[in-house]
DNA sequence: GGAATAACCTGGATGC
DNA sequence: TGCATCCAGGTTATTC
């Protein structure tokens, strides 16, 4: 499940080997993985082929690779944009290099210090998608995401909220966000427009490392709770990144196909039944928006149902 | 307009 | 052993 830490991991492998690189060779194998693109499999890879790439840049659980024509040195106007959805993988590969399993795109390059090499993009559930896509100004002014010092971010990424770990990111946008929003915390956590990078796993972390039921009014939790959230969603987000990423089984892996660890430093996701490990009561687990939400009860409390009526204070 | 829900998809786990 | 069903969850279109 790539969320943020994840996705920085494969940004950050992906950054040296393509920077710089030719595009030689496209060949879509799926088109499935070409969802988010307007044209087909055929537009795709004749759009790419020729093109050199930018960089490698990253805005919450979206990345993007700009580009730019091989001889006229402008500035990138278009990119390709990627998404790994549940288990898309972008692997890193030696020229000729047997087919993964999965596989749906693979990029060849021809980078000027490194030699030939090929982006494998292999995703088995085809949750995941690439596109090309056009790069427009953000709003405001400030760099498009991480690894992208450009004012500019591709199209389909412009609804994405920059994420926490963002410099540009508005702590006070934040808190004015969630005074409007008459939905659970942990929804709003979920929503990539708020807030981006925190997926299902770093939600639960998050709340759980900062005493909050899942499903508190967001619009209820007092300024110095917001605050207290804000900062343990950062923390768990950078000591998943400094541990690798969170990797269940073989679909989280980084560009050489390797696992993180911070699976084993989870506090409470996936960890039903097992003693929080605060005060030793059981994890438990309930279902939330077709999705599984793990808390400890004792050390997050049910939010106390509003009560209309004289007396009632409201803000 | 905001909030909630369903659908998309594959493979592993589980139950019979 | 084989088959059917359930479950995992990020994004987005649809519905309320």
């Amino acid at each position: 499940m790539p969320e943020l830490p994840e996705v920085e991991v494969v940004r950050a492998g992906l950054a040296p080997a393509v920077t710089g690189a030719l595009v030689i060779g496209v060949t879509v194998l799926d088109e499935r993985a070409l969802t988010r693109h307007a044209g087909g499999g055929a537009d795709f890879e004749s759009r790419l082929t020729g093109r050199v790439v930018s960089a490698a840049a990253r805005r919450g659980k979206f990345l993007w690779l700009p580009l730019r024509s091989e001889t006229d040195g402008a500035p990138s106007d278009e990119a390709v944009i990627g998404h790994l959805g549940m288990s898309g993988q972008m692997l890193l590969r030696a020229p000729g290099a047997a087919s993964e399993r999965h596989e749906r795109v693979r990029i060849d390059l021809a980078h000027p210090a490194h030699g030939e090499l090929s982006v494998v993009f292999a995703d088995q559930r085809t949750f995941g998608s690439l596109a090309i896509d056009d790069l427009i100004a953000t709003p405001d002014a400030a760099p498009g995401g991480y690894g992208w010092d450009e004012a500019s971010v591709p199209a389909q990424v412009a609804h994405i909220a920059r994420d926490p770990l963002d410099p540009a990111f508005s702590d006070a946008g934040f808190r004015r966000a969630l005074a409007r929003k008459d939905s659970a915390i942990k929804r709003v956590l979920l929503d990539q427009t708020v807030v981006s990078g925190v997926g299902n796993i770093y939600a639960d972390e998050s709340l759980w490392a900062a005493r909050i039921h899942p499903e508190t009014s967001a619009r209820a939790l007092p300024t110095r709770a917001v605050n207290r959230l804000l900062g343990e969603v950062r923390h768990v987000l950078e000591k998943a990144l400094a541990e690798g990423g969170t990797s269940f089984d073989a679909q989280y892996v980084n560009v050489n196909g390797q696992a993180g660890y911070f699976a084993h430093s989870l506090n409470a996701y996936g960890r039903t039944g097992e003693p929080c490990p605060r005060c030793g009561r059981p994890i438990v687990r309930v279902s939330f928006t077709n999705r599984s939400s793990h808390f400890c009860a004792h050390c997050q409390r049910v939010p106390r149902p509003a009560v209309d009526g004289p007396g009632t204070a409201h803000v």
